[in-house]
DNA sequence: GTCTATAATTAGATAGAC
DNA sequence: GTCTATCTAATTATAGAC
């Protein structure tokens, strides 16, 4: 009973009694609980303290069988982290909306794609490796500036990358009192609310004019 | 030439002749080392990276030495941790200024502070390890919610701990945009420019009227 | 107090049988 | 494809000499 029960993602498929061609081939399974151990143990213990023992254990299968898959831990992060939606395509789509209203759509965006648990997993994983680990960090900034920053700094005036990065920062905020620290009761507070009161933050940083350097200092 | 060159954060001392009464006790030299190391590496690896055996190193001091006075990398870990100065406090006197250009003020005041390295570091260490560390997570949620957000919450309007915590969680993106991602431009911005930009936003947070349920949705 | 030596544990990775 | 066995390296931690 090892490996024999059925995979809970899986379609219907034959029973399991012959192996019939059409199959999947039989690493594929494998392959996939261990992506799927991978997900969620590097999300929920960042990447060091995510030993490939244990995600091998939660795969239920051996640890070597991620290095003949993966080859190495290093790598397996990688495939793993291979986010199942495109934030950057996602964000382009918003951005075509113009700038009208933009501020809320991307809260209202970050925070329906982070309630969906396969989704909000990856960039737990990014966020928590990132401050410890090289590649983590480069990983996720790279990311966030390339894809989702530089894209928002096209459409909106100067100093535009700074705009960009005070509405990133604070949605990074958001997403570490929500998901990493669950601050209440700003965690459980309805994605509604807080559309409601952030939108117009972000659209303030993304469209308002420059403001004066303070005149009182 | 391993423990006698002169601390460079000791004040003027009789010069290193004889062992007179009134000197430290020799071991107060090397715990401080050790703390001053812990705090650095904590603060800029995380708790897990942070080795007692490169602490013992930075220190300049024996690895056993580390165990010898704190007995265990946690307790090392706590006692590094006692911050250096007391945000309770500092955010108290901001207060008693009035909710009249608090967001403002607030946010100066987290840069100010986050500005001179021995006060950034320990909010680093815990940053970086909460993620991942019980004990770090507890430490900084706990001390972050009755320290800091509960006294906010005691001189805002309905819903108090909400707004406060939108501070509270811009603050935080902020920390990690420019301490610990060092995402630029808006990392090497001067802490005046990010004041003029952010103050406005945290104020609107403190003591705008609570935003209409979103009409739109 | 300080250091050497080393035990005990754990991690990433590989070789090779089946 | 899958597993056993093992290697190497790093790390926490301890014992005991000086």
């Amino acid at each position: 009973m090892t490996v024999d029960e059925p995979d809970e993602m899986a379609e219907q498929h034959e029973p399991d009694t012959v192996a019939r061609r059409g199959r999947w081939r039989t690493g594929e399974r494998s392959r996939r609980r261990i992506l799927d151990a991978a997900r969620a143990l590097f999300a929920e213990r960042g990447y060091d303290r995510a030993t490939v023992r244990r995600i091998a254990a939660t795969a239920q299968v051996d640890p070597a069988m991620v290095y003949y898959f993966f080859e190495t831990k290093s790598r397996l992060f990688t495939e793993a982290l291979a986010l199942p939606v495109n934030p950057a395509e996602e964000v382009a789509a918003e951005l075509s909306g113009g700038v009208d209203g933009l501020g809320e759509r991307i809260v209202r965006h970050f925070l329906d794609v982070w309630d969906r648990a396969p989704t909000v997993e990856p960039m737990l994983a990014l966020l928590r490796s990132a401050p410890t680990d090289e590649r983590s960090a480069a990983m996720f900034t790279g990311y966030i500036e390339q894809e989702i920053i530089a894209r928002i700094a096209t459409v909106v005036p100067e100093p535009a990358r700074l705009r960009a990065e005070l509405v990133g920062s604070h949605l990074m905020g958001l997403l570490l009192a929500r998901h990493v620290l669950r601050i209440e009761p700003l965690a459980s507070t309805s994605p509604d609310t807080v559309a409601t009161w952030m939108g117009p933050t972000l659209q303030r940083y993304l469209t308002d004019p420059a403001p004066a350097p303070d005149p009182t200092a």
